[in-house]
DNA sequence: ATATATTAAGACATAAGACTCTTTAATATG
DNA sequence: CATATTAAAGAGTCTTATGTCTTAATATAT
């Protein structure tokens, strides 16, 4: 597993959010009924993207949750961070200390390469595009209503 | 982490072993002293190889285990399979069941391209390609002997 | 003020992964 | 045969990740 539970769980909510950034607050309630996501959970991953500054929270009656910034603006790494911290973005794939640092291990001048591929990918990559690739899948199956449609892309697992 | 630690403990002593292919059985107490792996720890994941065909065990004195085929048809991938199994190779970036089978989640492009050149990586590299690594760093190296840069690859966490 | 809605914080529970030890089985050697 | 050496198998422990619940803090509305 390349991200944890936590961070994918994250990443779920970040999107569905993102598709709603014009709605104000949403409830974690809300998100964790709609992804299938335990609520209690949910509620302590969102917590660590609300220190991060990822997240803006609201208490009290009408409150929730929202994207601190612009979807297009916060970056799929952003919320890896976040989540995951930075350590895990440079591993050695032997799990050897000091990868890129120290002498490398027998693998990693391939793992590397992919691990840029990687880092690029969570660098470029936006929660914006997330939720735009979710709306065009969205129009191009006109039988499934919106909610539906979020619903079956989070299934439970 | 990509891969367990039960898998990098395993991908670690296999490129031991193919470093030393021409040597007969090595005691697992042997490979846990160089590679700083619990002994007890170790004897388990090994067994998972030799139950998957990968290694070969032999009890008794002089006994221990040492590669079941040539190292040069001992892929990368041969051993991810063998202790992390078929599905930590196929799965959905954000967790979500039937990564290339049902609906794709707003990752899985980027993902799967990611996932492709990971697994071409994980199919095209041998053991011997790792083991060859090894000796040309210990080759351009000359003030390090053999047993000395082995365990500086593989220094304890 | 009081009641209600909501996140935050902290304590607790369960499950999975990592690690340790003990016993058993196989083999070799004297 | 007796003893030593080694891996296999199984049970147990420790740690970390995951998941749940309760209480506190903060905000709204009446
Ligand atoms: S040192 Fe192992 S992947 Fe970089
Ligand atoms: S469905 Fe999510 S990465 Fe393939």
């Amino acid at each position: 597993m390349l991200l944890s539970k936590s961070c994918m769980y994250g990443l779920r909510a970040s999107v569905l959010l993102a598709s709603r950034e014009n709605a104000e607050f949403v409830t974690i309630r809300e998100l964790s009924d709609e992804l299938n996501i335990s609520f209690y959970f949910l509620t302590k991953v969102l917590q660590q993207m609300t220190k991060a500054n990822l997240l803006e929270s609201y208490k009290g009656p009408n409150g929730g949750v929202k994207l601190a910034k612009p979807a297009g603006e916060i970056r799929f790494m952003d919320v890896v961070i976040a989540i995951d911290g930075l350590k895990s973005l440079n591993e050695c794939a032997l799990g050897l200390p000091g990868c890129g640092v120290m002498k490398p291990c027998p693998l990693h001048e391939q793992w590397s390469a992919l691990k840029t591929d990687m880092l690029n990918m969570m660098e470029s990559i936006t929660l914006k595009q997330l939720s735009i690739h979710e709306r065009t899948a969205k129009a191009s199956d006109q039988t499934i209503d919106i909610k539906n449609r979020i619903n079956t892309f989070f299934e439970p697992n």
